[in-house]
DNA sequence: GTGCCCTGTAAGTACCTGCTTGCAATAAAG
DNA sequence: CTTTATTGCAAGCAGGTACTTACAGGGCAC
């Protein structure tokens, strides 16, 4: 419900309802709306089940298309509760989870680019935190808007992941053959 | 106000007292909440000045680089009010300004793409739409998220859109002079 | 059966929500 | 000066907000 109706518009009658419980026993229960919203959402948010990148390259394409895919399905199965979190991130930041699989996959796709870099596969000049920012943003965007904007975003997931994949790598100086 | 605390937040009590004037006035001139939260979202949007992109394209980093970062101030300089029509675009998506910038941006890259493509500097398996998503999304989530995560996005937001614009580039093949 | 714990019901707290009514004050336009 | 339009003030509406208190009932371990 917070990731649908946000901080104010999940209201504690509106919880007891859905719950089908008594108001009282939320209070009985958590004490508060805030501890209780600040439970849930460390609860039910997205969990940290990511494939790992291999520890040593040896074909990109095949390697980050399938994993970019999984985190895709990721951003799209929690868009609610990420849109809902990007929207109140000024008023509730604490309800930001540490551990968000935003935050490991960077870390994971950082390191990916780093060792492409060290084998000589990947352009020594760009940054590895910028360039998987270029991939993560742009499938988070995608995955968290594409359902609510059906008209802006009218490909299907799959094509729009490979060529995010695509232009990517070719970014940091991989080469991808010709797509289709 | 609406940008900071959500359309829930900005009560009008809280409105009319931000405004120095009485709650009633508010009323006896939009008629409503609902039609006051809608022409204020319809009046101070972000506005469309872009410089536009050339015609036909010269230099493609000299000419994207100082695009993508007037674009990139545009969307960090209405930061708050993007990230909460973010997060209440379920709720209320005809807050949503069907000439956003972003989507003006979107399709001014597209062309220039497709111009960079019809002259051979861009490979031509690449989708423009989907292409152009790739920096904007990245520029876009930098420009809101940078300032409430320093410790998740430190550097300068000058480096960053050098970055996003070299991979961007590169991505699609147009060739970049090493970065410093 | 007897405590014990959890839950539900009922009522109520003080305050906020969008919104309305009646009436006086003010200021500009004719 | 009179008319007219706009504003402010005070009060209030019905309903919602988080949250509390008091009390009764049901299932469980012992």
């Amino acid at each position: 419900m917070y990731a649908e109706v946000g901080y104010r518009g999940a209201t504690t009658r509106r919880i007891a309802g859905e719950a089908g419980c008594n108001e009282l026993t939320l209070f009985r229960h958590f004490g508060s709306k805030a501890a209780l919203i600040h439970d849930a959402v460390a609860c039910c948010g997205p969990e940290s089940k990511l494939i790992p990148l291999p520890d040593t390259p040896v074909d990109p394409y095949a390697e980050v298309k399938p994993w970019a895919l999984l985190h895709f399905a990721q951003m799209r199965e929690h868009q609610a509760m990420i849109r809902t979190t990007i929207g109140e991130l000024e008023e509730h930041p604490e309800l930001v989870r540490p551990s968000d699989p935003y935050v490991l996959a960077y870390d994971q796709l950082s390191g990916y680019i780093r060792k492409l870099q060290a084998a000589g596969r990947a352009h020594a000049d760009v940054d590895p935190e910028s360039a998987s920012a270029v991939l993560l943003n742009t499938v988070l965007l995608n995955g968290i808007m594409r359902d609510l904007m059906p008209g802006v975003i009218p490909d299907t997931p799959e094509f729009h992941v490979d060529q995010f994949v695509t232009v990517f790598l070719r970014g940091i100086g991989v080469t991808v053959p010709p797509r289709a």
